[in-house]
DNA sequence: GCGGATGTGGTAATCGTTTACCATCGCGGG
DNA sequence: CCCGCGATGGTAAACGATTACCACATCCGC
C-alpha cells in the first residue's frame, strides 16, 4: 500500500542508503543534486518512512507510556495535556494507560510497555509499594514519576509539596477563626499522608491537639467525600470546617453537608486540594490548594526529554509549591469561629 | 538487555522457529515435550517478545490512535476510558492525541499515526471538512468516528441523536411552562447545529417561532457559556430558560446569570447536554441530556475490533438515544412560565 | 606519477520476529 | 522393499528501515 524506501530508491535511480540519508537528514554525505532528485520522488510517491521499521533498527520508538490511576479524574487530563503538548512538539507519541488504582494492572502495563519498547515512562503510581519501581530503575528505563512519588527510590519525580499544602489549607481556616477542623481523605497513600501531616503540623503550631475523631475516612472521589462527611455527621462530631484531601472529595462533602441542612460557608467552611476546573464552578466556589497540573505535566515531559537525550541521569525530585486559592467556600475573612469549643 | 528469541532458541537447543511457534501459540506443530522445554527457558530468561519486531513482520501493531479535541474537556475522558478498557482486554494499546479543535493538527496526527502503522483510528473530528476522512476511507484504514460524525462520508460512527436531544431538552422546558427559551452554543459544528435544529423543532411543534434574538453565541466551554449568557443579558433579551449546547456552557452560563442577580432556577431555568460528572455536583444540580459516554467508548472500540478482525466492513452509524436527566436546575414541575410573553 | 585526503554513493549486515518451505523420521500398506 | 504420509522441527527469506564499511573519482602537493 504505502510506498517503501526501496521503491523510492529505484524510482530515483539511487540506492536505499542514499534515500535513507536524505530522508532522515542525519547524514550529510549526499550532493545537492541527488538530494533534490530524491526529494522530488519522495513527494511524488508520498513516501512516509515506516516508524515501526525505524524503531526496530534504531531501537528508539519515539513513544512514551503514560500510566495514571484514572483519566476520568479531572486532575489527570490537565497533566496529560501538558505531557502531550511537549511530547508532540518533540515528535513523541503518548500511550495512555489507566490502572484504576490496581497494582496488578500497573504491573501488567509496565511489562506491556516494555515489550512495546517505549523510550520512557511517566507515571502516577498507585502505591507506596516500590518493588517494581526499583526494578525499572535497575533496567535503566527512563522513568519520571508524577504527582505521586514514594521517597527514597531514586527516581525522578515532579510533584507539589503536599505537606505544605495541607498545612496552608489548615492555616487558612485557623486564621479565619476555626478551631474544630476536620480532615477527610484515605489514609493509605503517601500523598494523602503528607497532606494529613501538614494538617497536623498547622494544628500543633496553633497550640491545638489533632483529634482522631475529626478524621473522616473516604476514597478520593465525590462519593468518598460524601461518605466521609456523612460519617462525621453520624458520629455527631462538632466541627466548623473541613480540609478535604482533594477537590472531588470536597465537592462531595459539600453536597452531603448541604443535604443534611448545613449552610455553606456559614455553618461549615471547606477547603479542597488540586484546583480542578470545577473548583471555581461549584457553589459556593471552592477555596483550594492549587497544584500546577499542566505545568507539572510539561515539566515531567521536559525532564523525560533530558533523560532520553542523555542528560544528567542523577535522579532529581522537582517539588513545586502549592498555592492557596481563596474563593468563597470558607466565607469572608474573620467570619469563622462559630464552632469553637 | 532483554533476551531475544535467538537466545531462547540456543538455550533450549531448538530453532527460533520452534520458539516462535511455542510463544505465539498460533502454530500447533510442536510436540508437548519441546513445548515444555521451551516454556521453561522462556520463564528462566524472562523472555518477552519484542512487539516492534513482531509488528514489523506481521504488519499489525496492536495499537490504535485516539484523536480527541481536548482530553481536558470532561466529556472525553469518559469516552477514553471506555475505549481503553475494551482495548486493553484485547491486548491493544491506545495512542492519545489532542487536536485542540485545530484541523491542521488533526491532519498532522493522521499522517503521524499512519507512519506509526496503527491498526485503526477512533476519533472525534474537529470539523465538517471531510476531505481527509474520505482519504482515510480510500486508504482502507479502519476508522470509527465518535460523538462527532459528519454524515455521508461512509465511515463507521458512534454517536447520540443530537437533534432529538436538543428537542427533548427544549420540550422539557416547554412542559414546565416556559416559552421564552434561549439557546446558547457555537454555530459552526454539525453536532451543535443538530442540537439547535432539535431546539427549533420543539419550538415549532409547540406553535412558537424561533427568534434569532434568543440565540447566544459562545465556545463549548464554561467561559463560552458565560460569554453567551452575558451577551443575552446585555441585549436585554427577555428569557426564562436556557438550553445550553453542553454542560460546560450551562455551568458557565449559570455562574454568569447568578453573578448578574438572577436566581436559579426561579428566574432562569437551565438545561445542559452531555451529563458530565459535574452536572450533578453543581448547585443547583444540572438537568441535562445525557450521552452514554463510557458506553459510546466501548461500542466504538468493539466496532473497531470487528473491523480489525475482518468483520462486515460496510459502514454502520450507531445512533444512540440521549436521555434527559431531570435534576434541580429547571425547578420543580409546573413552576415555570414567569417569563412568558 | 604517486600517495593521500575528500566527497559521494553503493553493498550488505543488522534489528527481532514470523512463516513458507523443506528435511527427517517412523510407520503402515501394497 | 518401496512409497506415501503425518508429525515434528529446522532453514532462510522476508518485513522496512539504518549504517558500517568499502569503492571510486577527483584533486592536491610533492
Amino acid at each position: 500500500m504505502a510506498s517503501t524506501i526501496r521503491e523510492v530508491a529505484t524510482a530515483a535511480g539511487v540506492s536505499v542508503a542514499t534515500v535513507s540519508r536524505v530522508v532522515s537528514g542525519s547524514d550529510h554525505r549526499v550532493s545537492e543534486g541527488t538530494r533534490r532528485r530524491v526529494r522530488a520522488v519522495v513527494a511524488r510517491l508520498r513516501y512516509q518512512p515506516n516508524l515501526v521499521a525505524r524503531g526496530l533498527k534504531s531501537r528508539v520508538t519515539h513513544t512514551i507510556g503514560l500510566i495514571v490511576p484514572d483519566i476520568s479524574n479531572p486532575f489527570y487530563p490537565a497533566i496529560a495535556r501538558g505531557i502531550e503538548d511537549v511530547a508532540n512538539d518533540a515528535g513523541l507519541a503518548v500511550l495512555l494507560c489507566n490502572t484504576y488504582e490496581d497494582l496488578a494492572k500497573e504491573r501488567s502495563y509496565l511489562t506491556l510497555l516494555r515489550k512495546r519498547m517505549v523510550d520512557g515512562l511517566i507515571f502516577a503510581t498507585v502505591s507506596a509499594n516500590t518493588g517494581h519501581l526499583r526494578m525499572l530503575r535497575r533496567q535503566g528505563v527512563p522513568v519520571v514519576l508524577i504527582a505521586r512519588a514514594p521517597e527514597g527510590v531514586g527516581i525522578d519525580a515532579v510533584l507539589v509539596d503536599n505537606r505544605r499544602g495541607g498545612r496552608e489549607a489548615t492555616e487558612h481556616l485557623l486564621r479565619l477563626g476555626h478551631s474544630r477542623i476536620a480532615f477527610i481523605g484515605p489514609h493509605t497513600h503517601p500523598v494523602e499522608r503528607d497532606r494529613l501531616a501538614g494538617y497536623k503540623d498547622a494544628l500543633r503550631a496553633a497550640g491545638l491537639r489533632p483529634e482522631p475523631a475529626l478524621l473522616g475516612d473516604g476514597g478520593l472521589s465525590a462519593e468518598g467525600g460524601a461518605a466521609a462527611a456523612a460519617s462525621l455527621l453520624r458520629r455527631r462530631v462538632r466541627f466548623s470546617a473541613v480540609v478535604a484531601c482533594n477537590d472531588l472529595m470536597a465537592i462531595g462533602a459539600m453536597e452531603e453537608l448541604r443535604a443534611k441542612g448545613r449552610r455553606l460557608p456559614e455553618d461549615v467552611a471547606v477547603v479542597g486540594f488540586d484546583d480542578i476546573t470545577f473548583a471555581s464552578l461549584v457553589e459556593p466556589q471552592l477555596t483550594t490548594v492549587a497544584q500546577p497540573k499542566y505545568r507539572m505535566g510539561r515539566l515531567a515531559m521536559e525532564r523525560m526529554m533530558e533523560l532520553l537525550n542523555g542528560g544528567d541521569r542523577r535522579p532529581r525530585r522537582l517539588v513545586l509549591d502549592p498555592a492557596l486559592v481563596v474563593r468563597a467556600s470558607c466565607g469572608a475573612s474573620g467570619a469563622g469561629g462559630r464552632g469553637a469549643s
